[in-house]
DNA sequence: ACGATTGGCGCAAACGATTGGGTAGAGCAT
DNA sequence: ATGCTCTACCCAATCGTTTGCGCCAATCGT
């Protein structure tokens, strides 16, 4: 005899208590400090416990549809797979869900093509901001007009053309593993340097060479070499770098699945890590301290990053003015690197 | 002087025709076949030429409220940051893309308070259904009276309730593992199986002791370890296993995380991969190959397992009966399990 | 030539919530 | 008694789509 009418609505409610919808409207989206002058305390508090004896929860289409928010937001990353892009995603999600949002995140394979299409897909969805974690340096992507009346902000890679973002001091980073590898000795050194269209690999790439070039041993151009963010990827580039008859005594991969490639490629080439050759990755991830040589890395703050993307946009969607933010990176110094030894032969 | 009436909407597009929206609405979402009868060929290219002139895309919310169908489906994960998850979501994102299917996705941390919590808020955001990665085998946060009107379905771990599940053989698996072992002489092994409560574990781990018992050589049960699954886990648990006097030749870890924490304690050991110890793995984690020392790992279709699992959810929601899946893993053999060298010493 | 189709649209009522404007009555001062 | 201010509500429009029904004219059958 209770409630045979389907889902709870608003309506439902109203007509329970002999009120009107919009009466409990109010009450149920006003504070719930006994000061709303929506209804006496007495209505208000009767209203309140039906709602939650009926565990009424509003239709977010209907409120959307009408208050033109969606509280909802679009991530989009070249793939969710790879552990960096899955922990700045928890950040996201974490500090998305403490703000009452809820996220729609999708993989790009940092394909253009498919950049602008889930851009397009999720402004379909009348998401009320974006979060770019798939960003190219040419900032190409976000030029389309579809995104106009969007706000955005970026994460992990930033652009040339200035859109604000949340990154990691990659630069910095790149240079804290020079100065490593300077202070060990070595000379004749090589970067992996990822794809050359994201922010992260090229920013931590010039770290890295910048300060050779202080120290004035600038790296020969063929030591620095692009590749796919992965095992794959710096496995081919590492074989590259090794086979040569002239070879570094220390590389730099601008990634663990990089670094961990270029392990695959040591160890086919019979080269001990930290004995025959030094390697330092980037990001720290679980995986870095439990490999059989333990990888030298830079740790970075993913899971803030993630977090501060979302504080930035909701700034933005509030229309408040906001900058880039860069978070600071730290070296883990492990086996890898050979820190443990002296400098290498000459 | 063209169009400054905001987004555009069918009545925009209808008022500038001349048209009636319902009209407009007849023929966008008729079948682009000329044969739909809502109006006149002429009239229909006049409404779909001026629709993909003002890029209209309709309302999603407008849509769903009167429909009462989002096109929208939640996803359930512990850790999005584990690359199997990972993987296995992107099949389901592809899938779901390809239904024109948008995703909610969310991570549990295999928590029970947190799964139901995000079972509440997926169901609040009124999703067509749900797919749940993180499943325990009790399924005791499916019990939840709040998901009887929503269709749900499993993936990667099933349950011991019978919900629709898609997964991997994993007994399978596990048995094949021991029979690897079996072939190289292994007489005394041990299992790193992961969590109780996850079927992908606990199925694994049968698999394998299921068939060592049908050789005649059943585990002692101190030799069957639970831990966490990531690399820390299995650091702990192997660590446990192999400074006893009496120590097991090989282990099987229920999965790649915990197999790399493995041999990060077999390391601290001094122990050698595939000489003093046999290890093998699960998922075949791209990572695998490219270790120090290769890992031998039992692959497994993990965007498949997405893939099917989107469609097995539109099927239920369809109201189609449905059966659970399960796809058929694949062992491969590397050095860690030491295949190349002689049965083990007595 | 007249009733019956039917092609081509328009009408209006939903879907569930929000929100700017009432309005009735109570309480108070003048 | 009149005017005023609150309090505590109610009214109704609106957001953008979908969809059962109805209507008008042209066409057809006989």
């Amino acid at each position: 005899m209770a409630g045979e009418s389907g889902p709870v609505t608003l309506r439902g409610i109203a007509e329970r208590l002999g009120l009107h919808v919009s009466t409990v409207s109010r009450v149920l989206n006003g504070p719930s400090g006994e000061q709303g002058r929506a209804a006496s305390g007495e209505t208000a508090r009767r209203i309140r416990e039906l709602a939650d004896e009926l565990g009424y929860r509003p239709n977010p289409h209907a409120t959307s549809l009408r208050t033109r928010r969606s509280n909802l937001v679009g991530v989009l990353f070249p793939r969710l797979s790879e552990i960096v892009v899955a922990t700045i995603y928890e950040g996201v999600e974490e500090e998305a869900t403490r703000r009452g949002l809820s996220t729609f995140v999708t993989n790009t394979h940092d394909d253009p093509a498919t950049q602008r299409e889930r851009i397009g897909m999720v402004l379909g969805r009348r998401v009320d901001g974006l979060i770019i974690g798939d960003a190219h340096l040419d900032g190409a992507a976000l030029a389309d007009p579809a995104l106009d009346g969007t706000p955005f902000v970026l994460v992990n890679r930033r652009t040339d053309t200035g859109h604000p973002a949340v990154t990691c001091d990659d630069r910095l980073g790149g240079r804290r593993v020079a100065e490593h590898f300077l202070d060990l000795g070595h000379r004749r050194v090589a970067v992996i340097a990822g794809e050359p269209f994201a922010s992260t690999g090229t920013d931590r790439t010039t770290g890295f060479t910048d300060r050779y070039r202080e120290a004035g041993l600038p790296l020969p151009a063929h030591w620095v070499r692009h590749c796919g963010f992965d095992t794959a990827g710096g496995h081919r580039a590492a074989a590259e770098l090794l086979s040569g008859p002239d070879r570094p005594t220390a590389i730099f991969a601008v990634n663990d699945l990089a670094a961990i490639g270029t392990m695959g490629a040591a160890r086919d080439l019979g080269l001990r890590l930290g004995e025959d050759l030094a390697l330092a990755g980037f990001n720290d991830t679980p995986l870095a301290a439990e490999l059989p040589v333990p990888l030298t890395s830079v740790r970075s703050p993913m899971a803030e990053q993630g977090r501060r993307a979302v504080r930035l946009l909701l700034r933005r969607i509030a229309g408040e003015p906001v900058a880039s933010e860069m978070l600071g990176p730290e070296l883990v110094v492990r086996a890898s690197s050979g820190a443990q030894i002296g400098p290498p032969p000459r």
